[in-house]
DNA sequence: GGACTCCGTATACC
DNA sequence: ACGGGTATACGGAGTCC
């Protein structure tokens, strides 16, 4: 085992670290023997620039002066957390002495790091980490769900009213175990303590549930406080405690409060699913019944109550709400079982608990290998370099249009290839430790890849799956760590000439491909849609293609086919669609699709690809004089014409901005101002545009979905109708003025007819042919490239 | 009063 | 507490004619 990946300590069996005392740490284990704890001395510490900050410092401390000349010489260590805390105010009030601009917190000593999670800092120190000779299975994992009652005429649960208990606690674990504590004859006191006592009797490990941070525990605790009892679910007896946010910045960029139990972790399914789907974006929300349906495994029999029934059933159809609040936790498990494999091996070789590990993004985690490293071997740490990145992907359009067929390929790992390929890391990485852990982590994830791709057994494929996928996620983040602002081995120079080779290796394959009279159609970063040759048509033919161009490439740079397809419609850079030969149809690009356009135009514009990219005239003009005929007879509800926005700044922060003439009002913010007395950063607010004039100002005429009123909806028809165009007028450019103007208008008195027309294929003009080009090449679809359902072999 | 540019914010792609 | 750059859409404000 790699001590650059597992830090040097082999020690096994740590199933969870809390900081016990002012001077030590309660490290768990599980032996064969079972769980036992031992208390383990613990030295915090902090690196600083210059020693003499600390000269006059009366308490007892170290100062180790590091090897090597990079900005963080000198490691101070403590033998108390609060006399650590001491030491950085004692250097505070020396830095301030002699500062212009005066310091108030740690955070803005640019002479002195440190760490505030004081577990990290003793996984850190001691090259401790958990899980070692583990297994995911070993770890005894318990899935939560409350189902609360809704006081009559509400509309949501309410902890703080004391009719709105909590009625039913749905439990399972890992280990096929279910339960549920019902409150039909119990109350809800009792329910609450036959809960802690569950969880101390069955002594578990991490507790999973679904959005857990943001209402399970909350409501737990508050009535838990109602009730007059203590949460006491710790190990060692103490409560769940939640992080007293002394970082006030907490709440600015994440909307949950963080809780913590002595010996134990909690898993929050809901963050697991986000961080899965920031890499693969193919999630429309993060709901746990959704999710189930995606992973495939969501039972058929699978009992569904809406969230404003749940009162009604539990008053009338109480053993119904008990099946669906089983079928709730039962789904947490598979989502977990699923999603925190991956994390739990990271955690195996990250200096950080496990729920920490859940949490954290992936350059702290980075870093922290970094850093874990170099304080072992007493070697000097960098302070961030100042500067930005000037270069990143190459993205391209050649053509729009429809065109077909269409080969997408992709290579492989572009970045981090190139980062082994060319030996690109930090220049201030003296140790040259960023390369090797690069390496090591790809050789790891190669080998499990092979191994999956060899066994035959499906629990241990799924099992090196994870593996594998939780390396690359890893891997995939060194080259964000270069251009990482904060990054302590941050190289700005490094990561533009990664990008600048991935820019020559995608030139390099888009000569190959046209030299062989291929068409290539869009680019972006690592992929390439073209059209293959017509002496390389049908899958093998392809295939064999792909082959042929990938040979020139540098060694370590991989091609792979992604997928292939009938026609793409393209559009813009990064917008596109494309329908398979399942004839099922991908739609890419905010442009086409975006979670901020109303509803009814997300339906207008998937209708209209679909009609496009099946060659569908008719079918685009009928569209389009349906959606505005719904329109003008008011024919659409409120939630098809709202549009939904979250609210990233504080009531305050938009008022001052406001003011300042920083930015513009808007629609989203004026309803909340005017309906809502506070909000969350974070929170979304849907609203719609009133007024009858089409060009209204939108934050002047705007009224929260809530106000709307079917008997007398007073949407802004004209607006809508103006907005209707503005989306159509996205397919302009497919066509010429006259057929445009044919097909989404309503004027067809005397009839619409689609003979004649003909979607265009436009080249895009290259920025380099600007000057002998004013206009693009406009021409009708070629044979060669047109999608002509005889040409095709599949 | 429209056409135009500029700017900040939001969303999405890789 | 925090990976990155590239790209499009949109609303509002200011400017010009």
């Amino acid at each position: 085992m790699d001590p650059l990946l597992y830090g040097h300590n082999p020690e096994q069996g740590i199933v969870a670290v809390r900081q016990a005392s002012d001077s030590t740490m309660r490290v768990y284990i599980r032996s064969p023997e079972g769980l036992t704890s031992k208390e383990v001395e613990f030295y915090p510490f902090f690196l600083l620039s210059d020693s003499s900050f600390l000269d006059n410092f009366p308490i007892k401390h170290w100062v180790k002066e590091l090897q090597g000349s990079n900005f963080f010489r000198y490691l101070c260590a403590f033998t108390r957390w609060s006399e650590m805390w001491d030491a950085v105010h004692h250097i505070i009030e020396v830095y301030n002495r002699g500062a212009v601009k005066r310091v108030e917190s740690f955070n803005d000593l640019p002479i002195l790091h440190l760490r505030y999670d004081p577990v990290s800092q003793f996984l850190m120190q001691t090259g401790r980490t958990l899980f070692k000779g583990m297994n995911f299975e070993d770890l005894h994992r318990l899935q939560l769900d409350i189902e609360t009652y809704t006081k009559h005429g509400q509309k949501f649960s309410n902890p703080n009213r004391p009719e709105d208990q909590i009625i039913l606690i749905a439990l399972s674990d890992n280990r096929g175990w279910e339960y549920v504590i019902s409150g039909k004859n119990t109350s809800e006191k009792e329910m609450l303590l036959e809960l802690v006592q569950i969880i101390r009797e069955r002594d578990v490990d991490v507790i999973e549930g679904h959005n857990i941070f943001n209402f399970d525990l909350p409501y737990i605790l508050k009535r838990c406080e109602l009730c007059g009892i203590d949460f006491t679910v710790g190990r060692d007896g103490s409560s769940l405690r939640s992080s007293d946010s002394r970082s006030g910045s907490r709440e600015r960029f994440t909307n949950y409060i963080l809780y913590e139990i002595d010996g134990r972790h909690i898993i929050d399914t809901m963050l697991l699913l986000q961080s899965y789907d920031q890499s693969k974006r193919v999630l429309e929300h993060y709901g746990l019944k959704y999710a189930a349906q995606y992973f495939g495994f969501a039972k058929e029999d699978r009992m569904y109550i809406p969230a404003d029934r749940i009162s009604w059933y539990w008053d009338h159809e109480p053993d119904l709400l008990v099946r669906y609040a089983l079928d709730d936790v039962r789904e947490t498990r598979l989502l977990s079982d699923h999603l925190s494999r991956g994390v739990f091996y990271l955690a195996q070789m990250i200096p950080f608990n496990y729920g920490t590990a859940a949490r954290l993004g992936s350059a702290v985690k980075i870093e922290s290998l970094f850093v874990r490293e170099y304080l072992h071997q007493k070697h000097s740490i960098p302070k961030p370099q100042m500067g930005a990145q000037t270069s990143g992907g190459y993205t391209d359009i050649f053509y729009t249009g429809l065109l077909g067929p269409i080969v997408d390929i992709d290579v492989e790992s572009l970045y981090p290839s190139i980062m082994i390929g060319e030996k690109i890391g930090p220049k201030s990485d003296t140790l040259g430790i960023c390369y090797r852990i690069l390496e090591n982590l790809t050789r790891m994830r190669l080998d499990a890849k092979r191994r999956m791709n060899k066994s035959e057994n499906q629990t241990e494929r799924m099992l090196l799956d994870a593996l594998q996928s939780s390396f690359k996620i890893l891997i995939n983040s060194f080259y964000g760590y270069l251009g990482y602002s904060r990054g302590l081995f941050n190289d700005y120079e490094a990561a533009d000439k990664v990008t600048q080779s991935g820019q020559k290796i995608l030139h390099q394959l888009i000569n190959s491909i046209t030299s062989h009279l291929g068409i290539v159609v869009e680019v972006d970063t690592d992929g390439i849609f073209f059209v293959p040759p017509r002496s390389f048509q049908g899958e093998e033919k392809e295939k064999e293609f792909v082959k042929m161009i990938s040979k020139d490439l540098p060694r370590g740079i991989n091609l792979v086919m992604n997928g292939r397809y009938k026609v793409i419609l393209s559009y813009k850079k990064k917008n596109y669609a494309l329908l398979g030969y399942d004839n099922k149809i991908v739609i890419k690009g905010s442009s086409l699709i975006s979670r901020s356009m109303e509803k009814f135009g997300r339906y207008f514009i998937q209708q209209c690809v679909d009609a496009l990219l099946n060659r569908n005239i008719n079918g685009l003009h009928e569209l389009y004089l349906n959606v505005y005929r719904d329109i003008i007879e008011h024919k659409l509800s409120v939630a098809d014409f709202a549009k939904t926005e979250t609210l990233r700044e504080s009531r305050e922060e938009y008022l001052e901005a406001v003011e300042k003439g920083h930015r513009n009002r808007t629609a989203a913010y004026e309803v909340a101002l005017a309906n809502l007395t506070h909000w969350k950063i974070g929170d979304r607010i849907a609203y719609y545009i009133t007024g009858t004039d089409m060009n209204v100002k939108g934050f002047e005429h705007c009224k929260l979905v809530d106000e709307w009123d079917p008997n007398f909806p007073d949407e802004n028809m004209q607006y809508y109708l103006k907005r209707l165009l503005e989306l159509a007028k996205k397919f302009e450019v497919f066509f010429t003025p006259e057929d445009f103007h044919a097909i989404f208008s309503t004027d067809d008195l005397f009839g619409f007819s689609a003979e004649g027309i003909t979607p265009l294929m436009l080249h895009v003009p290259r920025v380099t042919e600007e000057v002998e080009e004013e206009e693009s090449e406009v021409f009708q679809i070629h044979p060669t490239i047109e999608l002509d359902e005889s040409e095709h072999i599949v």
